[in-house]
DNA sequence: CATTGTTATATATCATGTTATAGATTTTGA
DNA sequence: TCAAAATCTATAACATGATATATAACAATG
C-alpha cells in the first residue's frame, strides 16, 4: 500500500517529520524503560537543560526547549510529583519560579548519561550514518532503516563488555 | 539562550523532528485557513489519501498513513460530521467500513489542490531548497529558514496574476 | 501612591498521537 | 457445523503539543 504521506514530498513535510519523531520517541522509550523510572522519553530533554544549564524559570525551560509554556508547567508538575524536579519562587521576582533538580533529579539523569543517552545517540547516529543528499531522501532512508532494524538493534554492547 | 534540543543532536532527534513538523504543520494552517473550512492541517493527509487512492477502508487509510487506527477512526468521525467523508458498510465484509468522500469533500479537495497545496509545496520546497549535508545541519537550517521568514512569507505569487 | 500596562505562570480547552481492550464479524479447522 | 482463532473497528485512557485566558506580581506614569 502507497504510503501517502511520503508521496506527497514537501507538501505533507510537518507530518512526515512528526511521524518519524513520534517513531524515534517511542524507540528511545523502550530504551529508556531500563531505568525502571515511570518517565516518559519526551520529559528527558527537560531534565537535560537543567541538567546543561543548571536551575531555572519556567519561561526560561520553555525557550531553551523551543516548547510553549503551558507545556512546561505541565511537565514541572509532574516531574515533581515523581519528586525528581523541585521548585522555589525566585527571591527578586516572586512571579518567577526557578525549577532544579532533586537529588532523585540528579541522580537519574546522572544514570541516563552514563547507561542510556549513549546507547541512544550512538544507535541514532548509526541510524543516520552516511546519509547525505536531498532531506527528503534521507528522511526515506530513517523510515526504511528503522522498519530493518529499530533502535534498541542498534545499540552498540559497550566496549570490553564481559557480556 | 542556548537550544538544548538542537545541541544534544542525535539523542534528542525525535523531539526535534516533532518539534519541527509541528512548526511546519502550524504554519502551513494559515495559508489553508484561507479555504474557509475548519479542517485541521492534520487532517489533510486523510482527505489526500482518499483523493488518490479512492475508498479505502479505516484500517487501509491507517496503514497508508502511517498512524495507528484509532486516530483514523477519529478523524474520519470528525470529517464526516464536517459532511466532508461518509462511510458505508463494506458488502462483503461486514467488519469493513468503507470511507469516501462526500462531493462537498471531494469539492474542498479539489479547491485546495488547485489552490493552496501548490503554495505549501512551494514553500516548504524554497525553505528546503539548497539543502545539503548531514541531516542535523539540514534541520538546523530549516529551523533557520523558519525563523527567518515563515511559510506564509515564501509562497510565489501565481505567476500572471494580476495582483 | 494609585492606576495602568507588562510580564510570568497556571489553568482550561482542544487536537491528535499513542496503547490497550472490547465487541462484532469472518475465517479456520477438528 | 461449531468452537476457537483471527481480524476489523470503536472506545477508553493517557500523553503531550497547541492557543486563549485568568491571575498575580512587577514596572511605569500621572
Amino acid at each position: 500500500m502507497e504510503d501517502v504521506i511520503r508521496s506527497l514530498g514537501f507538501l505533507c513535510l510537518g507530518s512526515r517529520l512528526k511521524r518519524i519523531g513520534e517513531q524515534l520517541q517511542a524507540e528511545a522509550q523502550r530504551l529508556l524503560d531500563r531505568l525502571d523510572v515511570p518517565v516518559q522519553a519526551s520529559q528527558y530533554p527537560l531534565l537535560a537543560a537543567l541538567d546543561r544549564l543548571g536551575p531555572l524559570s519556567v519561561g526560561e525551560l520553555a525557550q531553551c526547549l523551543g516548547v510553549a509554556q503551558p507545556g512546561v508547567t505541565r511537565s514541572v508538575s509532574l516531574l515533581s510529583e515523581l519528586g525528581l524536579l523541585e521548585v522555589s519562587p525566585s527571591t527578586d521576582d516572586q512571579r518567577r519560579r526557578i525549577v532544579s533538580l532533586t537529588w532523585d533529579g540528579r541522580r537519574l539523569v546522572d544514570v541516563a548519561k552514563r547507561d542510556v543517552w549513549p546507547s541512544i545517540e550512538n544507535a541514532v547516529a548509526d541510524l543516520c550514518a552516511g546519509l547525505s543528499g536531498p532531506l527528503l531522501e534521507q528522511l526515506a532512508a530513517i523510515e526504511d532503516g528503522l522498519a530493518a532494524a529499530p533502535l534498541d538493534r542498534r545499540v552498540k554492547k559497550p566496549e570490553g563488555a564481559a557480556q
